[in-house]
DNA sequence: TCTGGGGTCCTAGGACCC
DNA sequence: TCTGGGGTCCTAGGACCC
């Protein structure tokens, strides 16, 4: 074997950043909630001895919370990205070779560290971390990622293992595997779990000694992947440059319902301005356009769900321009009468900036919208965000689309540009 | 009263062509 | 009533991930 991969795992991740500035709430049992203070997406361990699932709708264990004194916060995307850059600064440290693969997971290629003493330096790895960001992280080596993610997962619930497993010898890999449900392999969710039990395949054990073709035929070539993963065979790669997206998408549901085309469209520009800024962020313009709105579906009244695509006459990145179509595409699916609770839009067809093809009959002058963005980004930078608006964004933040935000704990780490915003 | 958001990849099936 | 075969491209939907 000569690849090596270790999957750093931030404990409870939302749920660590915010005890970071509440120590006091150490050893007790916390719960970060989703946007619109909906569901549990966090949990502290001491949340989850007391039986609160992920995805658990707020209202359906407020006994739990007030009986056990819960402490509840509303997700504060603005911390736990900026401690996330944090952790991955401190990964950087041991090897350039880092993947940021989500918010709270990295890979790390320790392919030439494999003569190391692997698990005392996966132990330096978590302690490093510890010390210089406050975060718990449990950590997985082994020779494929997904075997990393099978590593990690018993270092995370295993007291014995501290936090730290190295998987590398074939007796060691066999027992974890037929340690690990099927449900819990990388790659398995539950419509595939589901059928593979049925089938007799309850462990990934079974999976690993599960013939080729077989899979191929019932499942994907995506899960045989998965298969020579668990048989130490490699087939993913570190990226360490993250990707350009194909699609960028932005949507809320709402904080309370919304009826009237007006404050439709002011959640609608507001997602088409921050999909805007993403594709400038990634120096890119999108020829697509996708508006999309919907009713609560939990709710007993009148249902209705509808999208419409839009082609830009000229690929873009501008605020202006995506605002323009995303009020035309609103203005075609727009019902009056309904109780809308989403909206979203989704840009689509994604090229470089350096690549788009003026189109004669578009009457826009995209050189001065591009100026104009860079002013815009440039005043975003050194104000903060929302500091400049387009107007039919609207400015009123108790409009029924924001979002509820009851729970919410200061940015402590971003604090400036809230100062300077202030200020202005 | 209250039920998240943002992605990717693959496949099946339809439209169209020769 | 019978009514090709194969290729490409596109889209919708389903699966997965965090």
């Amino acid at each position: 074997m000569t690849s090596l991969f270790a999957l750093v795992d931030c404990n409870n991740f939302y749920a660590s950043c915010e005890r970071l500035f509440r120590p006091e709430l150490e050893g007790k049992p916390v719960v970060v909630l989703s946007n619109n203070d909906g569901c549990a997406i966090a949990r502290s361990n001491e949340a989850k001895a007391l039986g609160v699932k992920m995805g658990d709708p707020l209202f359906q264990i407020q006994d739990i919370v007030k009986q056990h004194n819960i402490h509840v916060f509303s997700s504060n995307y603005e911390l736990y990205g900026d401690m996330s850059f944090r952790v991955a600064e401190t990964l950087r440290s041991f090897t350039p070779n880092v993947e940021v693969y989500s918010v709270d997971e990295s890979f790390l290629d320790l392919g030439e560290f494999k003569f190391l003493n692997l698990p005392e330096y996966a132990l330096n790895i978590k302690n490093r971390v510890k010390q210089n960001t406050g975060i718990p992280v449990s950590i997985g080596v082994a020779p494929t990622k997904t075997l990393a993610k099978v590593a990690n997962r018993i270092a995370k619930k295993s007291p014995k293992a501290n936090g730290c497993l190295v998987l590398t010898d074939s007796y060691h890999i066999d027992e974890a595997l037929k340690r690990t449900e099927i449900g819990d392999v990388w790659g398995v969710g539950r419509q595939y779990a589901k059928f593979l039990i049925n089938y007799g395949i309850a462990t990934a054990y079974k999976l690993k000694h599960t013939n080729d073709s077989w899979i191929k035929k019932h499942l994907s070539v995506v899960m045989l992947r998965t298969v020579k993963e668990l048989r130490g065979e490699p087939c993913a790669d570190l990226e360490l440059e993250p990707g350009k997206k194909k699609e960028i998408c932005t949507s809320r549901s709402f904080g309370k319902p919304v009826k009237e085309f007006d404050e439709l469209l002011e959640a609608a520009s507001t997602h088409a301005g921050k999909c805007a800024f993403k594709l400038r962020k990634q120096k890119c313009c999108a020829k697509e356009l996708t508006v999309f709105v919907h009713t609560n579906r939990f709710a007993d009244t009148p249902q209705y769900f509808n999208s419409k695509k839009i082609q830009l006459p000229t690929a873009s990145s501008s605020d202006l321009e995506l605002i323009k179509h995303t009020k035309k595409a609103l203005e075609r699916i727009y019902k009056p009468g309904y109780l809308y609770k989403k909206a979203g839009v989704i840009v689509s067809d994604i090229i470089p900036g350096s690549n788009v093809q003026l189109n004669l009959l578009d009457k826009t002058d995209h050189g001065k919208e591009f100026t104009l963005m860079q002013f815009l980004d440039r005043i975003t930078n050194k104000f903060g965000r929302d500091s400049v608006k387009v107007a039919c964004q609207g400015i009123d933040p108790k409009k029924n689309w924001n979002l509820k935000r009851e729970f919410i704990s200061p940015c402590r780490t971003t604090r400036l540009n809230e100062i300077l915003t202030i200020r202005i």
